[in-house]
DNA sequence: CTGTTAATGAGGCACGTGCCTCAAAGCAAG
DNA sequence: CTTGCTTTGAGGCACGTGCCTCATTAACAG
């Protein structure tokens, strides 16, 4: 690919010129506008090859003064991860301001999803450009999303998936990610025998499901001398995870491993520290949060699996963008990693 | 922070309402032209703050056709990791394009400083905005590359670091990289006493040598059963390579653990192939090429240290465009991370 | 042929900023 | 006071694209 010299980009006065048509007639092709005889177009899309054009989305945007206002639609309930989260968004509005890019957080109750869905139709296309949605799926949740959608508002399933939106959400693969918890755990336990404990919020969750597919699989098929206890659910309620997690503590002392599943790790953590486990055993938790991030330097925590807050927020408020440009984003970018965290590599 | 309506933005010409003066007195302010008082200055700055007034860099870069045009400075030698990276330059020439971004890469004799100070002081303002240079640490290169940026052209060193550029360089940690392969080869041996192997390029480039003081300290400090053995430098000569490793071999039946430290793992890790090694010993390298990707899946590598090849090229050319823009850049998207690799989370 | 409609062209203003010129005002020194 | 210098204002054009109006031409049916 021959690169032109910087002043020499193609305009559209170029293009129309390489086309053979007026400059109307290429911001009608442009922005397909009808009223374009079919050969027309195609001389045009020809020329743009021919001549390698690419329209100047700033100047495009400067003369549509288009700005882009949008909201990430967040649980109200939620600890130190989705705070992180909620940090990123704010550090993420300055670093897109040059883009005309605004985004403002929206709290929902996300076990509630009439009032999602309430909400959700409450957008408008004139005020609000696009909308990252983090709520666990369930079939109103999921229509809402698609009426949004056809009203003209982007809409992304952030986070948490949603089983309609294939390839278009942000987030991690949570089989993968719990894989890589089963792996890891597998082989830092080593050669010796025994059980894990496996602490979940809730397996009602489709996140949970998978992670807890992946982990189970990685465990039997390469760890034969491991058996993966059946989860532990807290439903977020302290009192309730010290209570079964004493139990099982009691019920299998051969425990040599403890996953911790949730997405807000702190509270089932601090529940082992006053059970005062050994600290010989494997401990792997989620996400990176200043709790987290400490166990894991004071080698409580011997490793993490983290999804970046950062690269989640820039990612979706790309994503967004690209869904309202009708642009196709850029997969290698867009990829969310499934990071391991040492505390080494903190 | 209120934030005011999109539409309601506020513009140099409200700026020049605010503070009271002319819009040509807030160009003046703006770009630092000088004939402007003191006071002046002051008020405008005031406003400002006092309006949230945020300068539209996309209309200033149309007004100014200003166009960017950075250089990847490129070792001529190197396999899949160098590959890599060239791809990703690739990826990032159209994700740039809309922000008036070209990015080429020119390829230099890494281990000629001579040559490479020459091509650096041949650059030119008017022609080239910026420059990333991934050549190793050596005086006439450091002083190169301040002489290119007194004369206003944005110089980054790119993967290699450089003593000079104390924060402001493109890479990851690598002290904290060996340490973080130190610490996943201990845990992944376990118990089992005996030797490590490291095999390095060569142990001239500060790189190596933060990655395997990183290494040591690791091992010395949390395996003691452990012992890591002396480098051993292949110079990228597969022969001497073959000779050297093969003999180590030999001399160390205990061995436990295979570190390679360098970018390109391929021929050592083909080597080790064709020695025919067992599994069981724990081999690490860095950096994720097909080659290492297929290796690790293959169950052939048990982790791999990476950085993100991408992520570093964007980044980098996010802060040679804050360089020229006179920006600060953001600290946590441009952190690069050290990733740790495993089958699952490839 | 004429009349009608579809397709295209010509031209201009707008967006927010940079950069230029020229004039006007302020200010200090003589 | 005048002279000369510094500081400020007023205005306009440019960048590349979107979007509008109005005129003109091509195509086609009757």
């Amino acid at each position: 690919m021959i690169l032109l010299e910087p002043m020499l980009r193609p305009t559209t006065k170029d293009l129309a010129k390489a086309a053979g048509v007026s400059r109307a007639t290429v911001d009608r092709v442009l922005n397909e506008r009808d009223g374009v005889k079919q050969d027309t177009v195609e001389r045009v899309h020809k020329a743009i090859e021919a001549i390698g054009f690419e329209r100047n989305i700033q100047a495009a945007n400067l003369a549509k003064s288009q700005s882009y206002r949008f909201i990430f639609a967040l649980p109200r309930s939620g600890d130190q991860f989705l705070q992180e989260i909620i940090k990123r968004i704010d550090e993420a509005r300055s670093l897109f301001a040059s883009d005309q890019i605004w985004c403002d957080v929206h709290q929902i109750d996300e076990n509630d999803p009439h009032s999602i869905a309430t909400y959700l139709s409450s957008l408008d296309k004139s005020q609000v450009a696009g909308v990252a949605i983090m709520a666990p799926e369930t079939p109103q949740v999921r229509d809402a999303i698609r009426r949004v959608q056809e009203r003209g508002v982007a809409a992304l399933p952030f986070i948490s998936n949603q089983t309609t939106m294939d390839a278009n959400w942000v987030g991690i693969d949570n089989r993968a990610a719990g894989a890589t918890a089963g792996l890891l755990m597998g082989q830092f336990i080593g050669q010796k025998p025994g059980a894990i404990m496996v602490i979940a919020e809730s397996m009602q969750s489709r996140d949970s499901l998978e992670r807890r597919l992946g982990f189970d699989q990685e465990i039997n098929e390469g760890f034969a001398q491991l058996r993966a206890l059946p989860s532990l659910e807290t439903y977020a309620n302290e009192d309730r995870a010290r209570t079964i997690i004493a139990a099982s503590l009691r019920a299998n002392p051969d425990i040599v491993g403890i996953y911790v599943m949730a997405s807000e790790a702190r509270s089932p953590l601090s529940i082992l520290k006053d059970l005062n486990i050994a600290q010989s055993i494997v401990k792997i938790a989620h996400e990176r949060t200043p709790f987290t991030e400490h166990e894991l330097k004071a080698k409580m925590l011997h490793g993490l699996i983290a999804q970046d807050p950062g690269h989640l927020v820039r990612s979706a408020i790309r994503r967004l963008k690209g869904m309202v440009d009708r642009r196709q984003t850029f997969g290698s970018q867009e990829q969310i990693r499934i990071e391991i965290l040492l505390r080494t590599n903190i």
